[in-house]
DNA sequence: TATATTATTGTAATCATTACATTTTATGAA
DNA sequence: TTCATAAAATGTAATGATTACAATAATATA
């Protein structure tokens, strides 16, 4: 059930302007954690008048909404992603690609986190990916 | 059964450098994932001559040869830990503490990561801390 | 329309990290 | 021990992501 973005701005009591439309749907149809740089890139060929600083405003404006998660990397970069579907993630140790995984159970000791209200969990798995994985074998 | 520095540089065959014995020490006693500006100041206070470039290159070096690992945070700063006991983390968004917690236990379906080599797993639980619950609750 | 508020922009500052060239220290052979 | 070589540590400058801030543009409201 996708919910459109004047919708969710309405809900959320922010105005939905073209620039904060234009990145919402870009990470919307964009699954692939893209860097600030990546976006703005991206999206000045149509938004002409873009800057940089409106791209990191709207994301952090997201971010507090909750509509957008940050990804912290090994680079120096940061993330970002739609907050929609819950899920796990994935990262090729060779290629460095962050992949979208279902999400993974977790099971721990309640008792061992008495006091600590857990309100949110992140999993990342890290390995090689298949495209990496194939690439080795053929070296081999 | 903890492995003396001397031994561990060994095995890696890297030289025990004093330098390099002091930042493995001082992350083997501050289990706070301390950053590199941490790291420099409380040890530039022995070390005199010290610089943060060694910091930098030292840590690399440790992390290539698994001894530590990197942690990303929210923050611009990374953080970094010895890498001897698995566990996993706990991070209250309140006051941005990170904590060592008993490894959580993951669970998923094999069958849709086929192709997937995993070698590797993080945990994050995020949510907020006891002290950081103990003032909200004074509050209100 | 006029005014106030919000959104966007551009520039400059900040700050972690890296590059690189130099100096210092350790190592090993003569 | 002395010299030569390699490794480690250092200092400075560059890079590049992010933020601060002031100015402009767009939008909403009276």
């Amino acid at each position: 059930m996708k919910q459109d973005f004047q919708e969710i701005c309405k809900k959320l009591n922010i105005s939905p302007s073209i620039t904060r439309k234009q990145i919402y749907n870009y990470l919307d149809s964009h699954r692939t954690h893209p860097t600030v740089d990546e976006i703005y890139h991206d999206l000045v060929v149509d938004l002409h008048t873009l800057s940089k600083t409106t791209v990191y405003n709207v994301l952090k404006l997201f971010i507090r909404h909750n509509l957008v998660n940050v990804i912290n990397t090994t680079e120096n970069e940061k993330r970002y992603e739609i907050n929609d579907m819950k899920h796990s993630h994935f990262l090729c140790k060779v290629c460095n690609k962050l992949y979208d995984i279902p999400q993974v159970t977790l099971s721990y000791d309640k008792s061992k986190l008495s006091g600590f209200s857990i309100e949110d969990e992140q999993v990342t798995l890290i390995g090689i990916c298949p495209n990496c994985m194939r690439k080795q074998k053929k070296i081999n």
